[in-house]
DNA sequence: GAGGGCTACGAAATCGATTACACGGGTGAT
DNA sequence: ATCACCCGTGTAATCGATTTCGTAGCCCTC
């Protein structure tokens, strides 16, 4: 592949030339012209990994997420792909899979790759390599889970208003059993979530009894299934079921449809997370749709706030209630 | 940061002998210790752009992929960042969401930051900045999606025994009259299934007229929504209908839906693409399952002898039908 | 017409690593 | 005892760009 000395050999001017030409930086001469078509001619492109030596700057950006094959974090990442590339920038991709030992080896690459910045949707709350990343000083930037004792913005939905509106669609559908799925405790996320839940069906005289709170190891399928298992052998069973991620969801469905029972004549089942495939269910399921796409870009345009030196604060933008079919009842619409 | 140059003087050697030592060349001195300490007090990282430059090896290898938030390319690029993990590989992707400029635009960023090596499943037909690749020398793998004209190994699933498998299935439910949903016309997947499924059929006496088969503008539910609309509505609708790609067989769903049909009774409903989300559905759905994960490891793989200067065949991999209940009858197990 | 200020450009330093080459000293063979 | 060789190490070149600094030539002004 040729390179930039090739391109001022043949267009007869140094190589510092052919760079100002082609950065725009300051020369405006005839030598221009030649430098271009030998640039044409010769099919020249910058050597990028020489450039981010002498610059400091890679292009890229680093983003290490929790689990990719689960949808929300799938379409997490592609709008952040969307938003890096829009800008400009790169991407190189980590799956963490829910691993805080992987997460942490990403992040070391990361950094020895001298990634411009780093977005981290980080699994568990190991933050021993985080620490590291803020001590080095590379812009990050926290994507829908913060991380106690980590000093950087973190961006992600807020559920207050989606819950409390939650709340009050199940107390309107006469539904004064709630129970809730949420991840294992500790997950701030997930205690998040239970707090708030627990706070707006208070506002409507709904208790929700710890009995009636299952918490899963993962956020797989199997989980969800399992938590709607004992719910349901409860002597008092609830008569409606959240789910704090949709892939638990999904588990809560089978055990439903495996038992014979149906949504939302015997329970109701609400999903968090608004991932396309539940509008197409039977029935469509009842969600708390995170703006998601809408958390990438902001994700990205914090993080580039970071990279330019300018300080950038927390991003926490409303979740809302996608009523459907799976609480009884059809939306109002 | 510091830099190989902070940890010479802290050893009292030179930057070479650190570098040795590092890279495990060639000596076994008591420096060693030395230097080693000296890296472990500064926590210094040998910055990969600087070695990069140098070995014009970066160590990262390069996914355009058609469509990130398509479940099946999803997986598929997990696989793919997981075995380019396992072999010391970074990824950096590109989402093309099936827009062969934007690919092309990925492709030319990727050349540029001289990525080791690149897989590509191609959006289109698109194969302008693709020859480039081959011209460049940049070991070049297709994935799922062969490219005409290009001299690259392909890696993906061949459907022959599963659609053969497939026909015999519809047949013995006593199905007469199927359809099928492709990508457009032109697309070699989309024409390559529907001819195997043709073939298949015709071994058992069953036609797969033109007015049975549907071809989408895009790989989006509503256009498999719109497919089976038209087929409901032709004067001998189908049987049995088989979306060649899994979002297309969601929209087809929604349509039955809507028209209060039911799988299986009223139609069969068979998916390419097993994705887990299909197990969920109610009937989980019958599907043709390629072998995800399989295609996503043998293509680093691929790639991998590629760039150690092996020569490298294409991979075929078996896909296999998951009868399941959406043809009728339930499956043997 | 001399000095000052631009402009356009080249020479060379630089980024942080790897590595070819040179060299000093010890070891083993003859 | 001498020579060849090897081992461990340092010096310096190198990868391909950007950028600082210097300079030649030009125009302008007084």
């Amino acid at each position: 592949m040729a390179n930039i000395k090739d391109v001022a050999e043949r267009a007869g001017v140094s190589v510092a030339t052919v760079s100002r030409v082609l950065n725009g930086n300051s020369p405006v001469a005839e030598t221009r012209e030649r430098v271009l078509a030998a640039v044409r001619e010769l099919g020249y492109r910058p050597n990028s990994v020489a450039r981010a030596l002498r610059t400091a700057r890679t292009g890229a950006l680093g983003l290490v997420i929790s689990d990719l094959t689960n949808p929300f974090f799938t379409e997490l990442a592609d709008a952040v792909e969307d938003a890096a590339r829009g800008l400009g920038y790169s991407l190189v991709i980590g799956n963490a899979g829910e691993r805080p030992a992987q997460q942490d080896d990403y992040i070391r690459t990361l950094l020895d790759r001298r990634i411009d910045g780093l977005l981290v949707s980080s699994a568990g709350t190991g933050s021993a390599m985080l620490r590291e990343v803020v001590a080095s000083g590379t812009p990050l930037v926290l994507l829908d889970r913060a991380v106690p004792g980590i000093d950087a913005p973190c961006v992600r939905a807020d559920g207050r208003t989606a819950l409390t509106d939650l709340a009050a669609h199940l107390a309107a559908l006469g539904r004064r059993r709630p129970a809730i799925i949420v991840a294992p405790a500790g997950t701030p996320t997930g205690d998040e979530r239970l707090e708030l839940f627990r706070d707006a069906l208070a506002g409507h005289g709904i208790a929700l009894p710890d009995e009636r709170v299952g918490a899963t190891p993962d956020l797989q399928p199997s989980g969800g299934r399992r938590m709607m298992s004992d719910f349901l052998d409860l002597p008092e069973p609830p008569d409606a079921v959240l789910a704090t991620d949709n892939l638990m969801a999904l588990g809560a469905m089978d055990e439903l449809r495996a038992r014979g029972l149906r949504v939302p004549d015997d329970m109701a089942l609400v999903v968090y997370d608004d991932v396309p495939w539940f509008a197409h269910t039977d029935p469509p399921l009842t969600a708390i749709a995170q703006p998601t796409r809408d958390l990438g870009r902001a994700a990205v345009r914090t993080l580039l706030e970071r990279i330019e030196g300018r300080p950038a604060a927390s991003v926490l933008l409303p979740a809302r209630l996608v009523p459907r079919r799976s609480c009884g009842e059809a939306p109002a619409r």
